[in-house]
DNA sequence: TTACACAATGTTATATTATAACAATTAACA
DNA sequence: TGTTAATTGTTATAATATAACATTGTGTAA
């Protein structure tokens, strides 16, 4: 079988529901969300939710449980990704850095493993909560 | 007041167990495993690991939900972190490179963000799982 | 076309992780 | 000593995530 082109029906919905909202949204407000479209349980959303964060079109931001939709498209592979988050207003914004990429991609831990993936969250003040 | 030096009697508990077992774990499995001390709820973990976190002694690998006991004296405030985890063998490092802190502390995104701490956890196969 | 394999779905129940709320106690300090 | 903040104890509950199993859909190949 060759591999999945097409998104299914519910992957659809919740990734629809999440490009929409256009911040980081959890699992049980996509739910809450999407019922109206037919998604009744948790797992329903859970398992889109892997297929999209699998295939690249979401990431998990793993501080606040929450998931965002990649704008960023030449990271379809979910392999490498960059956030800033604000600890006041809670903003997340994928950062899309090709020096930092390229450092982290490059990085070599003394133990000699082989990096497939990595994840790095910045935190902080975004300028709007700065100046308050 | 000043700043408190010595741990309470809760966090120290915690902290004692997280550096005896060496390895990242998780809260209820800490309660389990004090109860024989005195600590009977979740609660008291979590409270334990909060300010155990907040104190630099402990981290969170964020990915996982998971406590470990920090190795690397010098990052006492547990502001910039860094984790290199085993996708197959789940084993998790602490990483202390001095030239990528310099990188990631420096490190300026385009938004004009204020950034005061970072997490970055690296995924891949240890040195043992490669050559399975 | 039929049979197969696999992906996706539906559903119920449950596991795991984390916090709310409130009362009581302890520790630091002016 | 009286005041304040930190810590503790306790019960209940919220929030996040997965197990298990039956069913349906979809592409592939005999
Ligand atoms: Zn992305
Ligand atoms: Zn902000
Ligand atoms: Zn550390
Ligand atoms: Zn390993």
């Amino acid at each position: 079988m060759l591999k999945q082109e097409t998104l299914s029906k519910n992957q659809q919905i919740v990734l629809d529901y999440i490009e929409k909202v256009n911040e980081p949204i959890k699992a049980y407000s996509i739910l809450h969300n999407v019922q109206k479209k037919g998604i009744k349980a948790p797992l329903q959303v859970y398992r889109a939710l892997d297929k999209l964060v699998e295939i690249g079109k979401i990431h998990k931001i793993e501080s606040r449980n929450a998931f965002v939709a990649c704008k960023n498209s030449n990271c379809q592979i979910s392999k490498a990704t960059v956030f800033s988050i604000c600890e006041s207003c809670e903003e997340v914004s994928e950062i899309s850095d090709s020096k930092l990429s390229k450092y982290l991609k490059n990085f070599q831990d003394k133990a000699g493993m082989k990096f497939n993936k990595y994840n790095l969250e910045f935190f902080g003040l975004c300028k709007k909560c700065s100046v308050k």
